[in-house]
DNA sequence: CATGAATGAGCGTTCATTCAT
DNA sequence: AATGAATGAACGCTCATTCAT
């Protein structure tokens, strides 16, 4: 009974050497300039290998970034289930979560958005997108549900849950899209904290009215 | 006299020619995955023949994207000019050009953007960025200046002008990448321009003062 | 575990596969102009394997030429080991012995000398060129220790050894090129063994007297 | 009438032009490195003007050697048709000479000793490769001339005085390839002088006669 | 399941040379 | 004679992927 336990253990335990060797080097040096062999160098494993283990080199990538997303969730979670917060306030740690992932490696979650942008990907199967599309949907839903809380308590502007549940993402995005270009262009100034913190700001004040 | 002219206007036409072959393949199937090889036979020229006009794929890339950018500018400064309108009017126009543009191309308009992702980008030289970075200012002090009109007359919440300029083009871009997405995952549901319009109802309620 | 044995011969002669396809074409045409394609074509390869044994093009010629030189050095080194040989029949011999590598092979002892003029080596990584450099030194050490024998019998005029084996190599090495040259205007007359001999005789009388 | 000379006199400015173009680049990095457009633009010219010059990229690297090979026969007849000096003395000027243009611009002269080795040149055309051989007989006849005065004034052994004449030649040669070669291994050894001379006491002494 | 070896397919780039003007 | 522009023909090299063992 062990035995096959044990096989599935093992199996799970390669590939997260697997991953967390891709996702060491893609932190280094991004995805797309580290070859096959440089993973299988850092697994200590034969390129060949990894083939047992991902279909090919985007479903590695795409792996890699639903990991992230997980772990994104997870963090998100835990403010959506506390009972104690606002509708308000939860919107607003949303962010502050968000955005402490993004910090702990910026690498990684700009990653995660390249799946957005993804022009890259040819050869992603049907099951690997509808995952990692389910846990977009399982993300935004907790924001949509929040925001009809807020709604229902007669604190936010009535309307499609779903589109403002869009749009804290959206917005979210897009600043730190912008302002980790920015950053590239002038190291020196860092205004993501500020221009997100301003952004939701003005959000939460443009759903309070109307 | 005449002469020179001519040469020019050649030479400039040959740039076109070049820039547009390479811009019906990136519409068709993304510029990555389109060789040099392609956008020379597209522009019924040798590959060799384009290293006169760019020196790299990175910089015909570039100039690719410049020009979108700069046809973005040109649209949104007419709405800048219009003396007539009032700030809020002018930024929600803003939003309507942007949008435009956006439809009229959309993989080129994604195509833009990539260069703020832009982990790619090898071997531009420092001037092909600056003057990518221009570019970028020109547009968003656009929308800082309206802005801080708006402030002026009293009808915006003061701030860093800056920074709302930021927020206009970050929502933008956020949400469109994301509405982006979630179309490429299922083409039927598109709710970008309803979610974009929302999105600037909030954010103008968000910015009137008091 | 004869299988690891197996496995390291016949690595080893896919590297002599490549190493004679490439000798072929050396002679028949010049390394210069012997493509990688032309190369792996020859040796029923396909051109990205060669990669596998060699880092670059210049890698190959390297050891192209490391391999003649080493074959060159056994030669020497029987001559050097005989004992009952005097120093200046050893001399003579190896006149001779050099003679004969480069009768066997023209094409390839002037590609073992391009080395010295070689301008054209970009990327040899240290190791290689120490590797070379250490058998050069190898093979005029030899020379250098019969002629101090030599000294020592008091048959030759004393100085600094390494010079005179210098001048040894030097000689042949000049009388080749000079007499490869010559012979390449006009392939009918072929003065190098005759020149080559009365160099030697006039350079063992000069160091007899004195 | 002078107004043909005038244009002769304009083409063989235009060719010095490019001819000292070519040599400045060659000294600073190598024939084989520098393109026909470096060449022109050093020349302040189009490219395709060269070729009304030089019918190749090869006829003008021969046109140089060439040029440098003259130089070297000026300087070396300077001291043939010295009537004052031995033919000892002569044999000892000889070197002198060579070494010291040798000495004037290395890559120069290593230049003109590569059409010796000469893997590289492909469409040399008869005419050049005559006039290059000519002027190398013109130079080994002084050597030769001069080893037949010796000879007939009874002090050098007697012989072949051409094999002679490419022994001296090739000696030159041979130990300056390989003490060239040496040095770029270790540049702060450098025994060609040293070696050189020791060499040509020993030849001298080698042909003396009895 | 792991691996060493092989490879197909591609790619951006260079450069001597030509030719219309 | 000079030039700007165009080009043909290479070429070395990379890398994801496959397959026999």
């Amino acid at each position: 009974m062990g035995i096959k336990e044990r096989k599935q253990r093992e199996k799970d335990l390669r590939r997260r050497q697997i991953l967390e060797a891709a996702k060491e080097l893609l932190m280094l040096k991004g995805f797309k300039f580290s070859t096959m062999e440089d993973i299988a160098n850092k697994a200590e494993l034969n390129p060949a290998t990894i083939y047992n283990y991902f279909a090919s080199k985007d479903h590695l990538h795409a792996s890699l970034a639903l990991e992230s997303l997980q772990h994104l969730i997870l963090e998100v979670k835990k403010i959506y289930d506390n009972k104690r917060l606002s509708a308000e306030s939860k919107i607003r740690k949303f962010k502050d979560t968000i955005y402490k992932t993004y910090e702990s490696d910026p690498k990684l979650f700009r990653n995660v958005l390249q799946f957005q942008l993804g022009t890259d990907f040819k050869s992603l199967n049907k099951e690997m997108l509808d995952q990692y599309n389910d846990q977009y949907r399982k993300l935004l839903n907790m924001f949509a549900n929040v925001y009809e809380k807020g709604v229902r308590q007669g604190k936010f502007r009535g309307g499609h849950s779903m589109a403002y549940a869009d749009i804290i993402f959206g917005t979210f995005v897009g600043i730190m899209l912008w302002e980790d270009a920015k950053k590239r262009v002038n190291p020196k100034k860092d205004f993501f904290r500020s221009t997100l913190d301003r952004a939701f700001d003005v959000f939460i004040d443009g759903i309070k009215k109307g």
